[in-house]
DNA sequence: TTTTATTTCGTAATGATTCCTATTTACAAA
DNA sequence: TTTGTAAATAGGAATCATTACGAAATAAAA
């Protein structure tokens, strides 16, 4: 828990951006939690610690976090949605539409995409499973 | 083309919608352009043929044209973005970032994630692919 | 033609996100 | 330890996409 928040702080210094208390706990907030929260579930949860913070605080450093590959993001529900990023290897997310919780995809098939598409050049993709889960089902 | 403009009427029909010259047009807009336009595109071009149609209307349209799935819609860019929906068989699209068109992906692995989450129920996915088109890049 | 449900207009409301400026903070260098 | 300064924050206003709503208009069915 201390060594992985460390790990953190290294990447923060590494890209030269400053060690804040808000900044330290949105991290922690995010390895707790391990699935997508909203801005506005991430401003709840803050503002028990940090009363008063405010939503640029927020999305600044979401922003930040998610611009130096700490928090990955994708939107559904009308709203942009972050998570810890997994930095083990490439791969993808089943997301149960009732807890929100996520589960790790391996198989992604980036490789027969681009043979068929072969006159294109393919620079990101999304690709998420949805439904339910085995608790929740 | 309107044979197939008769084809979208006899959906209309079929689920008990009326057939108003707005939507008409808007379908048409949509057979025109084999991409995805945000509901501020549709807006702006509709707006060339019926100055003063107001944001309800197209809002309205695009939800109802999604519902009776006319079109299909995703989310990218921070805007809602709609497109004509392909009838033929299950697929899935690359989408330039430059220009908007898309291509049609045929190869989706929906049944080896399956197998790989053998304990939950996936109800839909997501798959898209970005990048750069072959007149574009 | 009359009826009836649907659509539309015009605008207000909502909700997420971004922007702005003054103030505060982290932290590196002295 | 103190100080300089670049980065971060608060507080709130502004913006942008989207939804909501009542009254009036309209298409399709009878």
């Amino acid at each position: 828990m201390t060594q992985q928040l460390n790990q953190y702080k290294d990447k923060l210094k590494e890209k030269k951006l400053k060690i804040t208390d808000k900044r330290m706990r949105m991290i922690d907030l995010f390895l707790d939690e391990e699935r997508y929260l909203s801005a506005r579930e991430v401003q709840e949860k803050m503002n028990k610690e940090f009363p008063g913070i405010s939503y640029d605080t927020i999305y600044r450093n979401l922003y930040t976090l998610n611009d130096i590959e700490v928090l990955e993001k994708t939107t559904f529900d009308g709203e942009m949605q972050y998570k810890i990023s997994c930095t083990s290897h490439h791969h993808h997310h089943f997301i149960c539409n009732s807890c929100g919780d996520t589960k790790v995809i391996h198989y992604c098939p980036v490789d027969t995409w681009a043979d068929e598409l072969n006159d294109v050049e393919i620079t990101n993709h999304k690709v998420e499973l949805y439904g339910l889960c085995k608790s929740c089902r």
